[in-house]
DNA sequence: CAAATTCTGAGGTACGCCCCTCAAAATGTA
DNA sequence: TACATTTTGAGGGGCGTACCTCAGAATTTG
C-alpha cells in the first residue's frame, strides 16, 4: 500500500496537522520540523495522492489562455482545441477558459491581466509580447499566487520554466532543409511571403531558413520577403510582379501563419505545380493544398499538443510537480501527402 | 455548481441507491427506473467526478501491456516509456505493467492471457498476432471483464474499438516519396534492407514504399529486399554485394526497426554520404546518424505516445467515456536533422 | 389471496486529502 | 520567574463517489 499522509504524520513524528502545514506550504512551522518531515517523505517514498486533494481541494483547476484578440487561422485553431480540452477536462475537474488581450494596447492588455485574481483563477498561459507593462502585470500576478507560463510567445521572465511554444528558427531551418533538397540540382530564386516582417516569428523563421539554405544550398538564392498585410488583392499584387521580375522563381515559401491566400493566389498565378511551395500550420487549406499537390510540405506545431501541455505544466506547479519532459516537448512535425 | 449524484437523484425522483446501480450497470433495476435516471442524466446535464470516482474505488487502476518475449530496439523504447509512464502514474492512481508474450507459440501465449484475472487487472493493451488462440483468449478475457485493446498489432477483433497503432503503409509511403524527392532527377537503383521479410511491418511498409516509387518515380528501380536477420556479419555480407553487383545504387531503405547494424554497416562501406538514406524510428543510433548525415531522414511513430494512448483509452473503457479523438491518432513523423 | 420474488430506499463506511478551530506545549523575551 | 509568542497536536467536517447491508415496498406468481 502507498503511503499516506498518516503514515507519513506517524514516520515523521508529528501530527497529521504539522504534516499537513508542511505539505502545503503554510506557515507556522519550524524549519526542523520541515525538515523531518522532508526526511521522512524522503524515507517512506511518500507522494500525495493528487486524485484525493484534487477532490478535497472544493473546487475545480481553473486556468486561462490570454490570447491576443485578433489572429490569424492559426490562433483560431488554438482556440477550438481550448474549446474541446474544456468540455473534456470538466470531468477531471479542470477548467480552461479564453482571454483575450489587446496586444496592439500595452496598457489596457496588462490591465485585463490586472484584474485576474487568484479567487477564480489557478494559472494563465499568456500569449503577448514582453513588453515593460505586460512583464510587470505577469510578476504582480504571480505575486497574488496565480501561476503563470509564456504560450507561444515568450516574456523572457525571470523564473518562466516551462515555456509552451514554438522553435520558430528550426522550423525555419526544417522548412530550408527541405525546400534545398526538394530543389536538388535545380538553380533559382526563392520567393518568401508573411503577412509581416515585424514579428518574431517570421523574422526567426526567415534567420533559420536562411541559414540552411545560404549554407548549403549555392545554386539557390533568397528574394526580400514580401509582406501581405493579410490582403488577398496585394498578395496577388506583390506575387504576380515577383514572378514576373524574376522568371527564375523555383520555389515558394509562405513563412506566415495565414497561409489561405497565398495558396489561392500562387494556384491562379502558376499554371504547372513545377514549383516547390512549402507553407506553416497544418489548416483545412494547407492540408487541401497538400492534397492537390499545390504545396509539398507543411511544417506544423500540433495546436492540440499545445494546448495540453501548456493546461499540464500549469497543473503540475500547482501541485509542485515536474511533468514528464519527454511529454511536453512540442515537435515541428513535417507533413507530406503521405502522412496527414 | 456541477449537479451531483445526489442531485441527480432528486431530479429521477430515486434514492442514491438506485442512481448507483444505474451508473454502475448492477443489476436489479426495473427498465423503467433505469430510463428515468438516464432522462434525468441528460435533463440536468450530470456528468460523473471522475476524480471522487477514482477516490471511491480503492484502488488504482491496473493496465499491463502484452508485449512479445523478444524485439528490437523499438521495443525496448516501449517499454522504457511504460516505465516511465508508471512512475509518474502513481499519484495519478494508474498502475502498468509490462506482461511478456511467447510469440512463437501461441498456446503458452494464450495460456498466459488467461490467467490474467479481474481481480487484479483493469485493462490490457496486446501486442500479439491474431491467431485463433489468441483471439479466443482476448475474448474470454473480456468476458471476465478485462478491458482489452490492441496495441501495434492489430488481432482484428470485433469490438476492438480504440486500435492504438502503427500505418505501416503510410510509413512506407512517406518514406518512398522522401526517398523520391531527395533523389530528384537522379537514376539509378535503391536498396531495401530488413531483418525478416516475413513480419507484416515488412511487407506493408514495402508495399507502401513500392507505391509511391513506381507510381512517381520511373528513375528509380527498387531491388529485392535484404534480409539481415539481426546479423552484423550477414549485413555487412549483403550489403557489400549488393552495393558490388548494383554501382547504381543512388538510395539505402533501412526498412526494419532495428537500423543500427545496417547503419553501422554502410558507414564503413561507403566512403561518400551523396547516397540518400532513410530509416525508421528514433533510437539513439538513427538520431546520432541524422546529425552525421549517415542517415537523411527517418520515420517515427513516438513510442510515447504510443503508451500513453493506450492507457488512456484503456481508461476510458472503464469509466465508459470516450477520448479525444485527435489526441490519439498516432502520427508518422519525418525526422530530419533541423527538427528532431 | 397469500406467498415468493424483485425492486427500491435509507443509511452507513470508506477513500486520502484540505482546511478549520482550539487548546496545549514549547520556545523566546523581559 | 512570569509573560508573550510561536509552534504543535487533536479533532472534526467536507469533497463526490463506490460499495455494502438490510428492511420495506412493489410487483409477480401460484
Amino acid at each position: 500500500m502507498r503511503p499516506t499522509t498518516k503514515d507519513l504524520a506517524k514516520a515523521a513524528g508529528v501530527s497529521l496537522a504539522t504534516v499537513d502545514r508542511v505539505l502545503n506550504g503554510r506557515s507556522g512551522v519550524r524549519e526542523k520540523t520541515v525538515k523531518a518531515v522532508n526526511a521522512a517523505i524522503l524515507r517512506i517514498g511518500f507522494e500525495r495522492n493528487q486524485v484525493a486533494a484534487t477532490l478535497a481541494r472544493q473546487r475545480a483547476y481553473r486556468f486561462a489562455f490570454a490570447l491576443p484578440r485578433f489572429g490569424d487561422e492559426f490562433l483560431d485553431e488554438i482556440i477550438d482545441r481550448i474549446r474541446e480540452f474544456d468540455r473534456a477536462g470538466r470531468a477531471e475537474m479542470v477548467e480552461v477558459d479564453v482571454i483575450r488581450l489587446d496586444d496592439h494596447d500595452p496598457h489596457r492588455a496588462a490591465r485585463t491581466l490586472s484584474r485576474l485574481s487568484a479567487e477564480d483563477l489557478d494559472g494563465v498561459a499568456i500569449m503577448a509580447p514582453g513588453t515593460p507593462q505586460i512583464r510587470d502585470a505577469i510578476l504582480r500576478m504571480r505575486e497574488r499566487g496565480i501561476r503563470t507560463i509564456p504560450f507561444i510567445a515568450n516574456q523572457q521572465l525571470h523564473g518562466d520554466e516551462g515555456f509552451v511554444g514554438i522553435y520558430n528558427r528550426g522550423a525555419g531551418a526544417t522548412a530550408g532543409r527541405l525546400m534545398g533538397r526538394f530543389l536538388g540540382r535545380l538553380s533559382g530564386s526563392i520567393a518568401v511571403l508573411t503577412e509581416t516582417t515585424q514579428s518574431r516569428d517570421s523574422l526567426e523563421r526567415r534567420l533559420g531558413f536562411d541559414g540552411v539554405i545560404n549554407r548549403d544550398y549555392s545554386n539557390l538564392k533568397i528574394l526580400p520577403t514580401l509582406e501581405t498585410h493579410g490582403d488577398p488583392g496585394r498578395t496577388q499584387h506583390i506575387l504576380r510582379n515577383a514572378l514576373h521580375a524574376h522568371r527564375d522563381i523555383v520555389g515558394l515559401y509562405f513563412m506566415g501563419a495565414e497561409a489561405r491566400v497565398p495558396i489561392e493566389v500562387s494556384r491562379v498565378l502558376t499554371a504547372t505545380n513545377d514549383r516547390v511551395a512549402i507553407a506553416h500550420e497544418r489548416t483545412p487549406s494547407t492540408e487541401h493544398a497538400l492534397k492537390t499537390g499545390e504545396l509539398d510540405a507543411v511544417i506544423h506545431q500540433d495546436p492540440g499538443h499545445l494546448v495540453r501541455s501548456a493546461v499540464r505544466i500549469l497543473r503540475a506547479k500547482c501541485e509542485n510537480r515536474t511533468t514528464l519532459a519527454s511529454q511536453e516537448r512540442i515537435r515541428t512535425e513535417i507533413l507530406i501527402a503521405e502522412n496527414i
